[in-house]
Formats: structure tokens, C-alpha cells, sequence
DNA sequence: AGGGTGACCCGCT
DNA sequence: CAGCGGGCCACCC
């Protein structure tokens, strides 16, 4: 069995946020804002943004998610990388903003 | 137990 | 349109 490579204090708010953020539809996008409100915390934008910055698991598609203007916020592998791997799943990134209102999810979170 | 940080968001100037 | 400040939440030292 492989051992999760540093020992990470797997909270009850963190797994939701990683639940959520692999629930994200290939292809699309979710604002950190609509994940906190898939966990019922609306206004713990910030919160996940930590617990995602926190997560270096490719295990969750982590590069979902952006900002609520568009931008793709930060990537624990470097923006570049994050861009490249929305346009691979079709989402159009365009200086590092993708268009919130056609890849942006609202659904199944 | 207290304080500071961060991959945020919104409103105002 | 861009820049600044306040608010909110969870985690680490």
C-alpha cells in the first residue's frame, strides 16, 4: 500500500473541500466561493483556498478551481501548469482567466 | 490560549 | 478600470 507521502492532518472540512472539488466536471470550473457553499460555509472562500493550498494530492483536480472574477488564482505547481491542464480538459484560458459565466459549475457540488 | 497567515470575496474610491 | 480595506473561515506555530 502506498503511504500518503507526509502524514497531513486530514480535518473533517478538509475532506469535504477535497470531496467537492473532485465532484468538479471535466471540463469545467468552480469558484472557491461555490465550493464553500457545496460545504454550507458560503463565506469560508478562504478557508478553502488554504485547504487547497494545503493539498498536493493529484487526486484532486485542484486546478478547478479559480477565482470568482475568472482568474486562476494559484496553483501549487505553478500557474502555467494549471492553465495548460484546463485547456487539455477544453476549458479556454486566456491570461490566466477563464470565462466563469460558460465553464463556471453551479451543479452536483 | 493567542496571534498571524493564506490558492478568497465584496464594496468603495 | 485599477487599487485599497474590511470581513470571514480554518489551520499552524
Amino acid at each position: 500500500m502506498q503511504k500518503t507521502s507526509s502524514r497531513q492532518r486530514m480535518t473533517s472540512f478538509q475532506k469535504s473541500v477535497y470531496e467537492v472539488t473532485k465532484r468538479i466536471p471535466r471540463g469545467k470550473v468552480a469558484t472557491y466561493s461555490v465550493v464553500a457553499a457545496a460545504l454550507g460555509m458560503p463565506a469560508a472562500s478562504r478557508a478553502v483556498g488554504n485547504a487547497l493550498s494545503k493539498n498536493r494530492s493529484a487526486d484532486v483536480p485542484c486546478h478547478r478551481v479559480v477565482r470568482a472574477d475568472g482568474s486562476l488564482a494559484g496553483y501549487a505547481w505553478g500557474l502555467p501548469k494549471k492553465a495548460e491542464r484546463l485547456r487539455e480538459e477544453g476549458v479556454e484560458v486566456a491570461n490566466d482567466h477563464v470565462d466563469i459565466g460558460k465553464y463556471g459549475t453551479y451543479n452536483s457540488l
